[in-house]
Parts: C-alpha cells; structure tokens; sequence
RNA sequence: GGAGGGUUGGCAGAGUGGUAAUGCAGCGGCUUGCUAAGCCGUGACGGUUAAUUCCGUCCACAGGUUCGAAUCCUGUACCCUCCGCCA
C-alpha cells in the first residue's frame, strides 16, 4: 500500500505506472478527490469534537443551572457532530476500498513494457559454456542460444512415466485434474536439493521456519495476494473452522512468512532478517485454462523452499542481489541451463512490485525457457499492510520485504528430467546431489 | 464440547465514569569527580502551523449508553488455565 500523501505529492507519477502496469478500475484522480474531501470534514468534525471536549470538562466544575445549560449545548453538537462523523465514515470507506488497489511504484530499472515479450534478458548460462557472451540485446521470445539438441528429447511427463517417477493417471482419478503423485527417484531429488539448498541457506544464516499454511484474510492482504488474487486461493469454509471464519491455504507461504512480522516493532540492529520455509503450496489455477495442461508443471498442489527477507530502508537491494545469487547458485549446482530476466511493467506480478528478476530454466522437451523462481522487491507496500515497523534514531519506520522462490521442485525435477536425460532413456543426476541421492543415475525400468 | 481468567505504549505494569501512573529500554540534552553513574526531556497515528504551535484520535476490534467511557452494556477476535474427548 502507498502512503497516500506520497500519492498526492507524486499523483503524475503514480498514475503513469497504472498505466504502465496495466491495472485496470483505479481512479488516481478519484481517490485524491475523494481525500480532500475526506481533509476537509475531518477539520470540521475536529473542531466540533474540540468544543464538546472543552464544554465537557467544565459540566463537573459547575453545579445548578449552569450545569444544565452546558449539557443542553453539548447534546447540541453531539447531533451535530454525529451526523457529520457519518459523512467522514462514509470518505474514509471509500479510501480504505481504492488505497490498496493502487499498485506500488517501479523502480527505474524496470523496464517499460506491454507483456512478457517486453521483458529483458540480463543473463543466459549454460552448463557447459558457463555465462554466455550477451553483448547484443538479448529479445525474450528469441531463444537461439538454447542448448542443442543432440538426439530426441522426451518432456517430463513421458520420462516420469517411463521410470515410474510421475503419475498423472492415478491422482486424476484421485483428485481431478492438475494434481500428481510423485514417485521413487523423483521424490528421493527434492529431498536431496532441499537439502542442499538449505545447508546453503543456514550457512547464510537463514532461520528456518515452518509456518501455517492455512491463513486468515489478513495475511493474504498483507502481501497484496488480496484482493486482487483472490481467486486464486482456495477458502476453507465450513461448520468445522472455528467460529465459523473462513481459513484460506496459502499458494506461497510468503504471506505466512511475512505475517510473523506483523504488527511487530523490530530492532534496527537485528535487521535484516532472512527466513526460508519449505512448504506445500496450494493454487486454484483458475484462467489458466488450457495453459501448461501436460505434465506436473501447472498444478494445483506443489512444494516449494520460500525465501523472504525483512530489511531496513537501503537494504533491500543487497538482500534482492543475495536472492538472485542464490538462485543462480542452484541452478548451477543442478547443472541446468538457465537465463535472468528483469521483468517488465506488464509482466511484474502482483500489485507490490516494485522490481523483479526471473529466472527460467531451459526445458528441451517443450524447448522453452520455463518461469522457475521470482526475486521481487516490495519496498514498503507489504509492510505497510502488515503493520512491520522498526526503530532507528529518527524514529519509527515501516521496513521492506523482499522475497524469492529458493526453489520450486516441481519445476525443478521437471529440468532435472528434461536436461539430464540420455539418449538410452536414463537420466544422470548432477553431482551436487549424489551425496543425498544415493545413486548417481536413472535406469529405465526392465 | 464445558467452565473460568485475561488483552493498556518497544517491553513490564497501575488505573473501575471527569479524559492514561510508574519502571525498564531506545532516542535527545545536561553533568563528569564521585566510581559498569547521576539529572532533565521524550508514547503512537492523523490533521494543522513559522514552530519542539495548536487540535483530534488511540487502552484487542466493532457497536451502544452518557455532557463526558480504558472504566458501564452488547457482539466479535485472540491468549491463558482447568475439565472432557481424541490423536
């Protein structure tokens, strides 16, 4: 959420970044309307407020007749005053409704653009060749620089089948569409990269967290998940939630992560704070229909390692830059090919955006470059909504959230599968993980 | 599921109808001959002002009663204790 006197100061701004970010039913203009209205009845209210307080000290002071004609001009402006303070309830709702649908604003690296073929390529690595040389720019949809292809690859779904990694058929029947069970070897690689990955966070001195996955309104507030992403959330509801609230599972633990911090004071010298939570993940993937229907890559369930950090003003973009790091780190360690993107205004996500990065791992079954993680800075628009406050010598001060997708596996075992397949159907692990694998190779079943 | 207690500033903790004590921490200042010190100031948010000016709001949240509510009434949320049931 912005401050809405930085809306006023910077309304030509704030209303050129709607637009860039293509959020639509926000009336900037609207809302600065609507608050100086809002300004000008909470003078009035105050004042009235400032004459009953007075005439109300004084009643216990005086006794007989004058006793009675002080209250008799209280009554007055408590009429007064009370139907005035309904017309301020009324501005102030109709702030409360359109302040947080106003998106925060951009960074000035992030790039101006329509949709995801606007988006920048800041860096292409290759397992083999290592950081390619990228000094003409690179275009989105142009994937020349993929790895080769050196016989037929197979997508995920038709490896994980083959080897008994992947079940599709079976949670269909369980659970419907977009779910999977995974099997053997595949569930043997995500305990072994959640486990390299968090011996790399703890040595960075990450706390780990498990937090809950099914969460009140608030919290998905908080984030910036709500309203705007409300569908995508399934709402737990029935006479068995306790006092008959509604519970929503969450499709990040982000929000879960975040609100730890919430309506807490933190101190400036335990800043920053970086957790990291491996946790299932729920989406109703609704609109996505017809999208990424094949295989494990859009599903309603998933697992994934979160990282969010709470930081202090001037922090954040070295947290941001730790993120990617570790990302990028991954992917290495996995021996994937992978590219950075710094994503455009059309292309940013969710409303707190302030800048983002993706990084896309190449998937040679499909030949795309898939979405694997995303390191955003928010600046303070979740703190904000969250109440996360910190001290320092001016004062209080609302922090910054940065987070990022640590891994996705899911997606991951998907590049794992794709990238590392043999010619003869097996797959080769990377070595990074023979040590918690146990086994450094895939046979196809006899 | 049943019964009871509770929620006050960053933290601790008074206050039961007249407008939020006190201690600690942090921050600012003074003192530095009295010894890991002492003294003074300082809650948050909003509006307003030349201003460290003035005003308003805030005692979990939302209503109500009253000239006036942390205090009385109603509802809700959360925390704790005990009983029951169950993993």
């Amino acid at each position: 959420m912005l401050d809405i006197n930085y809306i006023k100061e910077n309304s030509e701004f704030v209303k050129k970044v709607v637009k860039y970010k293509g959020v639509k039913d926000v009336d900037v203009e609207g809302l600065l309307g609507i608050y100086e209205q809002y300004l000008n009845v909470l003078k009035e209210v105050e004042n009235l407020r400032n004459s009953r307080n007075e005439i109300s000290s004084s009643v216990s002071r005086v006794g007989g007749k004058q006793r009675e004609e002080l209250i008799s001009k209280a009554t007055k402006i408590k009429n007064e005053l009370s139907e005035k303070e309904e017309v301020l309830n009324d501005l102030k709702i109709k702030i409360d409704a359109t302040l947080p649908s106003i998106p925060n604003v951009i960074s000035d690296e992030m790039p101006i653009g329509k949709d995801e073929s606007d988006n920048l390529v800041l860096k292409v690595w290759d397992p083999e060749k290592g950081y390619l040389k990228t000094d003409i720019p690179l275009k989105y949809d142009d994937i020349s620089y993929a790895p080769e292809q050196k016989f037929d690859y197979k997508d995920h779904i038709e490896i994980g089948e083959k080897l008994d990694l992947i079940d599709v058929e079976q949670s269909g029947k369980v659970s419907g569409s977009r779910f999977c069970y995974l099997k053997n070897e595949a569930v043997i690689i995500q305990d072994a990269i959640s486990a390299i990955l968090k011996k790399e966070l703890l040595r960075r001195g990450f706390i780990p967290f498990i937090p809950p996955l099914l969460v009140k309104e608030r919290s998905l507030f908080g984030t910036s998940h709500f309203p705007e992403g409300r569908s995508q959330v399934y709402e737990i509801k029935n006479e068995n939630v306790e006092e008959g609230n509604s519970l929503f599972l969450v499709g990040s633990s982000e929000p879960s992560n975040f609100s730890y911090f919430m309506d807490k004071v933190l101190k400036e010298e335990e800043l920053p704070i970086k957790v990291y939570a491996q946790t299932t993940c729920f989406r109703s993937e609704v609109g996505s229909w017809g999208k990424d229907v094949r295989g494990i890559k859009r599903v309603h369930q998933f697992d994934k390692l979160e990282m969010n950090c709470v930081c202090k003003e001037n922090q954040e973009r070295e947290v941001f830059d730790e993120f990617i790091e570790i990302n990028e780190w991954l992917f290495q360690q996995l021996e994937i090919p992978y590219r950075v993107i710094n994503k455009c205004t059309g292309d940013c996500g969710y409303n707190a955006s302030y800048f983002q990065y993706d990084i896309e791992s190449w998937r040679p079954g499909d030949k795309e470059y898939m979405e694997a993680g995303t390191d955003t800075m928010t600046t303070d628009y979740q703190a904000r909504r969250l109440n996360i406050k910190y001290r320092n010598k001016e004062g209080l001060k609302f922090a910054r959230t940065v987070n990022d997708t640590g891994v996705a596996f899911g997606r991951a075992i998907i590049a794992i599968l794709e990238n590392h397949q043999q010619e003869d159907g097996s797959i080769n692990i990377p070595k990074a993980l023979h040590l918690y694998t146990g086994f450094k190779k895939i046979l196809p079943k006899a």
